[in-house]
DNA sequence: TGGTAACCGAGACGGTACGTCATGTCTTATT
DNA sequence: AATAAGACATGACGTACCGTCTCGGTTACCA
């Protein structure tokens, strides 16, 4: 209704943009970061290079857009306690980050942006905030269910909340991501479920009664231990 | 008598050797990883491109050898307390994660190496183990201190310990580097106090009594807390 | 109609042609064929190396261009007799070869040429070939001047002077390419007398009647007699 | 006596010398001029890349000397007539010509040499100027027999002499390597005998009585007929 | 018989050019 | 005006040889 900025000439091609982000996907799949082209990507989709350079500035935006789709699949499923519901989350953000198209993408556009802001903005927004959204709701879950305590009132009360879902996100994110590509070891269940067990260990024990996941006995609960 | 590997010919230059990894520090600050090149590299070092080639098998492996040595700066200082000396770790990897050629070159590498295997480990053995013996030593200290139980006995027990070793390491350097390269926020001593909180506590409550730095009261610890 | 076989995409710069064969003469004449590089010749023509490789597969192959318009500037001016018209093109031939463009590049891609039967069939026909007009236009005026014999009738007519001509070519082109470049010594016009004299001498007497040239007496015969 | 400039130190290896032409014998039949290298030469002959250095100044000096022994195989045998023995170092030549080694390596010293002074000097020295032995063997020869007439006393008779030998060697030489490397055709028995015609028929007619040869019918004098 | 000086192999060195590849822009003609 | 095709300027790539330079070690002559 709007957007009647563009009347005259011929109008862009959608099938073009999807046709385009599969191309993309699927030569980061075959060939890495590293070895993707504009004019390689721009051949399998049937297209010119002209028309990927029309949509995109660059190779990383383009490949942003092509990955950020595949993080939309993470959900939060409710399976009845934070411990599950983490634990869910954990193995399912390792399972994407297995994934040949994001593991290669995702630090190289990372790496990218350590220089470029635009492009670390679009990141941030398509990718990091989005997911976030993980946390947030996890933790209204929780609290709902008495396992977290309450947000404290008033904006210091807002402000402190948005401090512990930043950190819990970087906590959660960060682990994955350095067990998975830094060390290079594979995400188990035994894993995700001791660093659970830190992460509401940690979370419990500063803010008032001891919650109800604390009681249940962890199995394996040497591993994760210090 | 055994270690004679390099009899005959002219011996490799050792300045070249520093004269090129200056080089690479020196244009990975400038230009960033992006915009460093093997001609640049060998321009700087006043050294033929060829020199380069002889020692490295690709930009990715030099680049790695020449930001690996910043890495060995990373040192415990014994502050008397565990959460002292987790905090002041978190503070020293992240300033180094400020510095412009290990920002720009760390995620860079990490997303070549997951479609190489000889520089994951190259990675791996130059960069990620030999600063998992902070955490090693850190985990003895407290240990003799009294704020962390004794490994269990037996080989299970050691097994465990190094389970909790690498859990402990991943979630410090991925918290770190989650927040400094991807949500693209600094790592203020708030931040690292409230990390330092929630992994000792998660830590602590696991296992055994409540240690002694438990008791003491985090002035901030809203911040930290979920 | 059938002549559209490029149809699709921008078309090649015929300026670029123009620039690129002139910058190798000049690069030829400045530099000679063992310095002469595509990167340089590129520069000189304002080009970028790619388009020098997209048309020509070698830098032989684009020199024998470079040089080929030379040799058409050779003509074959009647004179009024076979004498004069032999000596003068023995004259401009040696002329040609003295020039820096062409005495370096001759040899030089005739020797590639002795492996490579690509550049040798392309040498013959932008090259050889070409003069070999020379000889035939020549035979033909002498023989309408009544200076040689008629050819002979009959298929095996047209042989044998096909046979004569590629003798007589490769004798005054070979005489003068080895006297000028393997010889080293310059070409005369005393020099290019008595290589006449000894060619029509040697074509005279086996034929028929004595022709009228071979009556004229040559003022200096002594340096061609043997 | 006057050569002992060099008295101490150890003495240059001569079998050396022998492996280093020999190597660059076979390189130049296996690779050609274009694809021999000295490293390549070197390795062939078991040798350091030093050692060739210190004995050759460049490629194109070490392969003049490598090749220059092959132009030694030619003689000039006394079949008894002027004809038969031109037919005979005419075939000779052109089958030194048709061996790769010579082929190849022959055009690339000369292309070289345009542009080296001493190059060409060494290639007259030690290749050129000892063929034209052959030209003057075979006129003493012809003389004895009375197939040409014999020099013209004093020293204006020897220059001309001398001028005869250059022209007829350059005719001889040039029409061969003309029609075998840059016509690209074989020297047949043929062709041979029509040069030989030419060239005898040239050389007798301007000076004195119709040599012998001259009356002996040549069975195909048309192919060599102009 | 022990120096000594030039030789030798190996191979690293600073250079230069190579021919290829990808980038992002531009010209065509077509839709 | 968007498109497919493909030529274009640019510039880095990694390789190959060049001719020079260290190395450690080997002869042959001479004192």
């Amino acid at each position: 209704m709007a957007d009647s900025a563009r009347r005259t000439g011929r109008p862009r091609s959608a099938a073009a943009d999807r046709a385009i982000l599969d191309a993309t996907r699927s030569a980061l799949v075959e060939l890495g970061w590293g070895g993707l082209t504009m004019g390689d990507v721009a051949m399998r989709a049937g297209v010119a290079k002209t028309t990927l350079y029309r949509r995109w500035a660059s190779k990383s935006e383009m490949v942003v857009d092509a990955v950020a789709v595949l993080f939309d699949e993470l959900e939060l499923p409710d399976l009845g306690s934070l411990r599950a519901d983490v634990e869910s989350v954990v193995l399912a953000f390792a399972a994407l980050l297995e994934r040949p198209e994001t593991k290669t993408a995702l630090m190289a556009v990372v790496a990218e942006a350590t220089r470029d802001d635009a492009l670390r903005t679009r990141i941030r927004t398509t990718i990091v905030e989005r997911q976030k959204h993980l946390v947030v709701e996890g933790r209204r879950r929780a609290q709902a269910r008495g396992e977290l305590p309450p947000d404290p009132p008033g904006p210091e009360g807002a402000a402190a909340a948005d401090r512990a879902v930043d950190l819990v996100f970087d906590v959660i994110a960060g682990a994955v991501v350095h067990r998975s590509l830094v060390s290079a070891e594979s995400v188990t269940p035994v894993w995700a479920r001791a660093l659970t067990a830190l992460l509401l260990h940690g979370l419990s024990s500063t803010t008032g009664p001891a919650p109800k996941t604390a009681a249940e006995p962890a199995p394996d609960d040497r591993s994760g231990g210090a």
